[in-house]
DNA sequence: ATCTAATTTAACCAAGTGGTTAAAAAAACC
DNA sequence: GGTTTTTTTAACCACTTGGTTAAATTAGAT
């Protein structure tokens, strides 16, 4: 990407190779578990030729992560700028969320446990998708829901928060739910299953 | 614990400073990020007592890490196993989790990351509380719930699943919720309150 | 005061880590 | 076939890390 005049097959797919591991090794171990030497070996290629392409663990990690969060906080920016009915709203982010989450499942877990270990990675990444705007909107859109008596009175904030929590944690916390709640079966199945079901949940709970 | 006769008082503060310190430097950075170094000096004490005293890094961290899975599980086994009328149930563990992570707010990140890196870590705790039964008992609960015309029909484990993700995925997910939902507020606060209100979302989405 | 346990000091070690380098080899390109 | 780019090899480096050791010091208990 950066030292080269001409960008060859062969390069392009080795940095995809790269990604591909980084993700996979940076979402299992974190930042601070994670090996240079590791995500060499799962690339295909030697630690020479990693450092070759990114300067450096951090840089790679950097690059990862970002991409990581907003993968994470799109879903959320596009249901809080989301035009459609407020039910309709709902139901349209618990799908997103199922779909999102069921492709690349280790996310919430990756991208919230680094922030907990480092709040500042945050920093550049604010406002994303909108989210900032959609939030007050969607905010008096739930205030006139409740007004016109379409839903109980609710605060704005807690009903978000209530809909990403069903839809998010459940991914996050996998291997728990996995041990303790459906033991023997294809959680993959059961997660997959479960949006329709989250968003009736919700519904049921805020319509009068 | 191990090697002395007596068990001075000192000895025992000393101790307690350690594992007070493991806590907080190991639920702050995970097992791979944290450092034994931070960990003395956190405790006020030096690299040579602390291994005095525990032998390794990972027989220190399994004992916390024990610890803090435990103190997450247990509200779980306590509602599971709650003789309770179904409602109240579900009253009494949205305010146990509550309270548990109001006091320990760090645990369920932890945890749950830690058992995303190593899940055999779990294999010595398999049903604490009485997980097990419990979870049969609430399900036949629920689901004479349902026949009587109590609640809408709903998967108990979806339920129970749905109940933890309300109280838990806050607490798990502060830095991103406090970032994008609730900036500039005292999101202790915010959290504290939170849980009359996440049992009442619940009853109101199951009662008919 | 004396004996024992707790703690510090300070040096040390082996293994692992991120990162670098230079030259050779392989592959892609024209 | 010659040129350029990609990749490998392999050695190397400085630093960090978990962990150890032995002797000296401090504090507690009786």
């Amino acid at each position: 990407m950066v030292k080269h005049m001409k960008m060859e097959k062969k390069s392009i797919e080795t940095q995809e190779n790269i990604l591909n591991a980084a993700r996979i090794i940076f979402a299992k171990k974190g930042l601070s578990g994670a090996r240079m030497q590791e995500i060499a070996d799962h690339a295909g290629i030697n630690k020479a030729l990693l450092h070759y392409y990114y300067r450096n663990k951090e840089k790679l990690f950097e690059q990862v992560f970002e991409e990581a969060f907003k993968k994470l906080i799109r879903p959320l920016g596009a249901f809080l700028t989301d035009d459609s009915e407020l039910f309709q709203k709902i139901r349209n982010i618990c799908k997103l969320y199922n779909e999102v989450l069921t492709k690349y499942p280790f996310i919430p877990n990756f991208v919230i446990n680094e922030m907990n270990i480092d709040p500042s990675r945050i920093l550049n990444l604010l406002d994303i998708g909108g989210v900032k705007e959609g939030k007050i909107k969607t905010a008096i859109q739930i205030n006139e829901a409740i007004k016109t008596g379409m839903i109980r009175p609710i605060d704005p904030r807690e009903l978000i928060l209530n809909i990403i929590s069903l839809s998010v944690f459940p991914f996050a916390s996998r291997p728990i739910s996995e041990q303790f709640l459906y033991k023997d079966e294809d959680m993959d199945e059961v997660l997959k299953s479960r949006a329709d079901g989250v968003a009736e949940f919700i519904i049921q709970s805020i319509k009068i």
